[in-house]
DNA sequence: TATAAAAGAATGAACGTTCATTCTTACTGG
DNA sequence: CCAGTAAGAATGAACGTTCATTCTTTTATA
């Protein structure tokens, strides 16, 4: 009885639970009955529960890019590419809180901090990244501060990071207005 | 055989291991190996691991407040406090960075969300707060945004948080120069 | 010797994973 | 069109391990 929809239970289910209650708070048994399948049955889709783990990370990572890079004017002044971008990403966020508190945790596991240090030691030079090239231009054009690229990243994702977590957390209410002072704040960060 | 540092010696061996590894990577046995006390011993300073996990967290606050608000001058203008408050909370994640790693973890964890939940929505107006004081006043004097508090404690502690993360998890150096543009950013963001 | 403290072996619950078995589907020759 | 059979997907009980906590024994102190 192949579903071909199988796996796409597995993964909704391990993502509301891993999302909501953390990694040990998703024990493979429990995905399992969320899912409606046996518990063995995950294990022909991914080979254990560490490979489900960073697949499902690959895959919010590759829905995120695709939503943000949409309608992203590549020759826009810095400072509309950035507002787009963190506008865009915020979106998301609010539209997929799921995938925000899914993508929170894996952040904080070893899995998050061993992927991020490839990303920045690893220098994938090749690798294109919009993030990078935006502030490398940015910081040729003299409009976004001279300090390492780590710390720009850190500068603009941390605030945005920081209030989408307590607008899914139910601590403060985000609209339109509120949304847009909000970007405007992280661009002021990282603004020259 | 009751020295009188049993207790720290339980504590600093948790503190290390959480820190580094996580809840789930400190198992009470290896806690009490690497305190050089017997597994039940623990048992006789804390009643289990969520109150020793807690209290540990408390602890780390008192010293944190002691450290910040010494040489604090509460009649001196926003931005100079703020810099202050931002700068010493700085230098001290970068003394004792393992102090910082507890606490992103007991912030990432169920403890770290309801103590939070607590005192936001708790409204425990007669509580003092040195965090909500400043940007109260400074929201009086028009010299911050106009935003809601939760929004400016974002902002500002958002991007501080994230580039201390970055500096202990070795992706950037912070000399003197850095740390005080550091700062700033972090004022930028919420200065009106 | 009596009492409190410390130790670490014992306990039972919970976990990720495996595997013998069952069930479903696809394919075959008549 | 229909048995009959092979292939492989799905299952869930069972396993070995790990964990927090408890219990019994040993040790130190008074």
């Amino acid at each position: 009885m192949t579903t071909p929809n199988k796996r796409d239970d597995i993964v909704r289910s391990a993502m509301e639970l891993i999302a909501e209650h953390g990694f040990h708070g998703a024990p493979m048994a429990m995905v399992a009955e969320r899912a409606g399948v046996g518990a063995g049955t995950i294990y022909r889709y991914f080979e254990n529960k560490e490979i489900l783990i960073i697949e499902m990370y690959q895959e919010i990572e590759a829905k995120m890019y695709a939503l943000i890079l949409d309608g992203y004017a590549n020759e826009a002044p810095i400072r509309a590419r950035f507002i787009h971008l963190w506008t865009a990403l915020l979106r998301y966020f609010i539209q997929f809180p799921l995938d925000f508190r899914y993508l929170e945790q894996f952040r904080n596991s070893p899995y998050g901090v061993a992927c991020r240090r490839d990303k920045i030691l690893g220098n994938k030079v090749g690798e294109y990244n919009v993030f990078r090239e935006l502030f490398e231009q940015g910081a040729a054009q003299q409009v976004v501060k001279d300090l390492p690229l780590v710390i720009l990243f850190s500068l603009s994702f941390g605030p945005l990071l920081a209030v989408t977590r307590d607008y899914i957390l139910g601590f403060v209410e985000l609209d339109e207005t509120m949304i847009k002072r909000t970007i405007e704040a992280c661009w002021d960060a990282v603004k020259r």
